[in-house]
DNA sequence: CACGTATTGGGTCGAACGGTCCATCTAGCA
DNA sequence: TGCTAGATGGACCGTTCGACCCAATACGTG
């Protein structure tokens, strides 16, 4: 398997499989898929990180998803592929990775900037008005549900969406929920349908 | 005063005045202004041509009101002159009139022909949904009024503005007042500010 | 380890909300 | 002259909402 100009030195089914053989081979670069069982591709990157600086980490993924490219950027990932990439890409990307330089499928590289630049740029401006949460919550409101409806839809008691609405209308400036959907319409925080 | 065309039977120096010279003296043309005491000019209009068919009223106004419009309109006027328009012009409207002929200022042109719009298929594609004063109520609502506001500002009691609401959320099939303004600015009634 | 934040949740309380009855008044229409 | 729709109100009732207390858990930062 050299034809790369790498060799394979071992091959893991899950994720606890992975960090072990990483621990016991100690290989430069560990190609992760993010779905696994045991452990997913993601945590199982935070720990070979934790326990084996020196390796690098290339993540592998279906699905060009930007909540899991940004956690695997945190767990330390030196690159991040989708699926429908050729195995050359591949290669290129572990070679890439060896050497210290990151490899990004084209579709992911914008969200990835964007991901970077909220990292780095969160305590100057902080793009993030209302927590992930809180964002469901209005987006559910606008979409005509009400307070229970929406705790049944998000699996949470009815007295945590009142609160995500409490936090809301401090940070919207809204004194109920008419005002804190609406503003966040204006704002581009929810869609209108 | 022939120079113009016509001669001036008579004037009058309100709405009811207005009524009966229109049906002892049998003019061709009246010139009505909007405002006058006693009687509005477009009730007066409305009685003259009930009473005197044949008595073109060619209505003259301070303000290009549509509404005011609308109503003179309805009520049988055959002009609409806003007052900045010169003595030629008013002569013009009254000559028009008197052949038939309907003059109206170019501001009023457009909002008299939406209001014709309106008249001519109101039975086939109802565009007004809800009330003039249901709109206002939906439309302080989204500006962010509590029920105690919008009644202050619509000079009506809280209970006003409860019924209008109710009659609302059956129109835009909203069950609180969240859903109902959303409905509403998805369908343009109200502006987002 | 302490600290802040996010998320989850409980309880109470007064105000607001929505629904259901009802009545009055005005316009416009048949 | 009724009839209908619109606009205006009142009274009542049950539910919901928002504000104000509070606590437990988890997570990341310093």
């Amino acid at each position: 398997m050299s034809e790369h100009g790498f060799d394979v030195v071992g091959e893991a089914r899950d994720g606890v499989e992975a960090v072990n053989m990483a621990y016991s081979l100690n290989p430069d670069v560990i190609l992760m898929d993010v779905s696994m069982p045991e452990m997913d591709g993601v945590e199982a990157c935070r720990q070979v990180r934790a326990a084996v600086p020196g390796t690098k980490v290339v993540m592998l993924t279906m699905h060009a998803d930007q909540e899991v490219l940004a956690n695997a950027i945190r767990a330390g990932a030196c690159g991040y592929l989708v699926k429908d990439c050729s195995t050359e890409e591949i290669a290129s990307a572990v070679r890439m990775a060896s050497t210290g330089d990151t490899a990004l499928s084209p579709q992911l590289a914008a969200s990835m900037l964007d991901e970077v630049r909220k990292l780095d740029m969160a305590p100057t401006r902080e793009d993030r008005v209302v927590t992930k949460r809180e964002e469901e919550v209005l987006q559910l409101i606008a979409d005509g549900c009400s307070t229970s409806e929406v705790a049944d839809q998000m699996y949470i008691s009815q007295k945590t969406v009142k609160n995500h609405l409490a936090s809301i209308y401090q940070k919207l400036d809204a004194r109920d929920r008419t005002q804190a959907v609406l503003q966040a319409v204006r704002m581009g925080i929810v869609s209108l349908e």
